[in-house]
RNA sequence: CGGGGUGUAGCGCAGUCCGGUAGCGCGCUUGCUUUGGGAGCAAGAUGUCGGGGGUUCGAAUCCCUCCACCCCGACCA
């Protein structure tokens, strides 16, 4: 490619609204333009970016056996009637009416589409099991987008879904998308890791997410840095405190708290370490009753784990203030055990706890030296809590550690869900007729641009894996217009290039070298060939890897030679 | 949905309080000079001042209304 013939619109400054690192500069790169709130067009330097994540994922998903289709993003409402998710889904799901008043959505996913060709289509065990996958456009009616291509409302996502005729034969296909998937994100050149999941609503009994680790991700991922396990911290599990509680040492006490609502307040005014209080949350029960779960006062609430336990209310709804002053005659931080009827859920690591600071059920007054089992009855125990740094892990293999995520693919035994609502059944070997199991499996294809730019920065702009990089190498002459030899020497390396098959740009617009430097590191292209008078008069052109820190001097004979070992460096 | 903010040239912004007919930097066009890290000089083009309505002799500026975008929160996956 020539760039004059080409298009390159790179802006000096940043567009205002432009939040995070990798948004400002694919605006500034000219990779993308914002139509509308979370809604970007891919210009052409974006999106041959995009193609290139787009054709990875492509050739590992055939490799895995996998076969591409492509469904319609318009659907009818009546698949969505069928599984539930026309109601459960919420206005997230886009919803429209066409010229005869019928109800349509635009997908934001396609299990229902799938499962209705599916159970079109197959009905033998014969057929069994199949992997469909597509490569499209989604849309999500985000409340909140931002972060350019990271969290849009209109995204390109590949989903795959498998049907298979047992659960053994989903878990092995399970495995086999999660063996793809590191494949994937290793090819194209991203640090990232694998993490358990919640399975949240979509249900199912396995699911793994794919973490870009990236300080602006919106996820909180636990790892072990001494063994492979990983948990979305929504997951990861709080393991009991490896001690018992010690023996109570103090009376317990009413003191008076003027004003203090938080544990925050609570520990600086009787100044003491927020370890030492806890904390009481009140939810309500799926019966509506209020419930007491009880945390140490610098945990938090895992909402995730929290709504899971029986008899509690899902998604998890905190008690009201009206109930709450009903079931404990005080309000929100004077809250506590002693003397609540109802039902009460300790976190594990208060139980380790004696000699603690709790709310008294009055306003403006805690208790001091509170004991479990003394001052009231012990309660039953669960995990509650979110872990933080430090915990032990729980494969028993160290201590976690926690960092920021960018979720880039996820993938989900997804079982009968939607087969079961939607009639998905086959004959078997013995001529019955059986539900089919189904796996899912996700990859955003245009947030994984916004996740490698985010790990892959500098001051001057975009540094590409190679693997992803709108053109893999540059070639900048100096004094285009003016030296016959500049020109001669350029064109014959674009030349030997293009016919060896790397994707090359030339930079014939003849400006002035800084400004197609400054032009080529925010684009981010990994490799530059720097062809000047200067230099052809020692015989040599220059050579400089976008994170060098300085040009090397390369002889003009075997300059493309030099160049093909680089790239397959 | 609640709270806050912003909308003026392609991008970044000033001007709005205190009404008088729109400006700066970058970018763009032309010419000359320059040519190894976002050039210099000169000349130029580009605005429904977010839309509509009102007040006024006169509105970017004051009033009403609508819209878009952004931030914080809530909600939702």
């Amino acid at each position: 490619m020539r760039a004059s013939h080409y298009f390159i619109a790179t802006l000096k400054e940043a567009p205002a609204d432009a939040e995070v690192t990798s948004q400002k500069l694919m605006l500034r790169a000219g990779l993308i333009k914002k139509t509308a709130a979370g809604i970007y067009s891919w210009m052409p330097m974006g999106l041959k970016a995009l193609r290139k994540v787009e054709r990875i994922v492509r050739e590992e998903m055939n490799r895995a056996g996998a076969i591409e289709v492509l469904m319609p993003a318009v659907q009818p409402a009546e698949l969505w009637q069928e599984s539930g998710r026309w109601t459960f889904y919420g206005p997230e799901l886009l919803r429209l009416k066409d010229r005869h008043d019928r109800d349509f959505v635009i997908g934001p996913t396609h299990e229902e589409v799938i499962t209705d060709i599916a159970r079109r289509d197959i009905r033998s065990y014969k057929q069994l099991p199949k992997h469909f996958y597509q490569v499209q456009t989604k849309f999500r009616d985000e409340i909140r987008p931002r972060f350019g291509v990271m969290r849009g409302r209109e995204f390109v996502m590949k989903d795959g879904y498998s049907f298979h005729a047992s659960f053994e034969d989903l878990v092995r296909e399970y495995h086999n998308m999660y063996a793809t998937y590191i494949r994937i994100f290793t090819r194209i050149g991203l640090q990232f890791r694998a993490v358990a999941a919640d399975t949240g609503s979509i249900g199912g009994t396995g699911s793994h997410e794919f973490h870009v680790i990236a300080d602006t991700g919106e996820d909180d991922i636990a790892y072990c840095p001494d063994s492979d396990y990983a948990a979305n911290v929504e997951l990861a599990e709080a393991l009991p405190a490896s001690k018992v509680h010690g023996v109570a040492k103090q009376a317990l006490t009413k003191v008076h708290t003027p004003g203090v609502k938080t544990i925050a307040d609570l520990a600086a005014f009787l100044k003491i370490p927020a370890t030492d209080t806890v904390k009481a949350i009140v939810v309500e029960a799926e019966d509506g009753a209020a419930v007491l779960m009880l945390l140490r006062g610098d945990h938090e609430l895992n909402e995730i784990k929290a709504q899971k336990l029986d008899g509690i209310k899902s998604p998890l709804t905190f008690a009201s203030p009206e109930a709450i002053a009903a079931g404990f005659g005080a309000n929100p931080g004077s809250l506590g055990p002693v003397g609540f009827k109802g039902r009460v859920i300790m976190d594990r690591s208060v139980a380790a706890m004696s000699d603690f600071v709790i709310g008294a059920n009055e306003d403006d007054y805690h208790y001091t030296g509170a004991n479990i089992g003394r001052d009231f009855p012990g309660p039953e125990l669960a995990d509650l809590r979110n872990v933080v740094a430090g915990d032990p892990s729980p494969d028993g293999k160290g201590t976690l550690a926690l960092c920021r995520g960018i979720e880039v693919g996820h993938i989900f035994q997804l079982r009968t869900k939607y087969a079961e609502a939607m009639g998905a059944r086959f004959l078997d070997e013995n001529g019955r007729e059986q539900v089919m199991e189904m796996g899912c499996y996700g990859i955003g294809v245009s947030r994984i641009l916004g996740a490698a730019i985010e790990q892959n920065n500098d001051a001057r702009g975009i540094i590409w894996p190679t693997a992803i990089a709108p053109f893999e190498l540059v070639i900048c002459p100096v004094g285009w217009s003016k030296s016959e030899a500049v020109r001669e020497a350029a064109n014959a390396l674009y030349t030997d290039l293009t016919e060896a098959g790397v994707d090359v740009i030339l930079d014939d617009r003849n400006e002035r070298p800084g400004v197609m430097f400054a032009d080529w590191e925010l684009i981010g292209v990994p490799h530059r060939i720097v062809i000047g008078d200067r230099g052809l008069k020692e015989g040599s052109a220059e050579y400089q890897g976008r994170r060098d820190e300085a040009a090397t001097a390369v002889p003009v004979d075997g300059l493309a030679a030099f160049v093909l070992e680089k790239l397959r460096a």
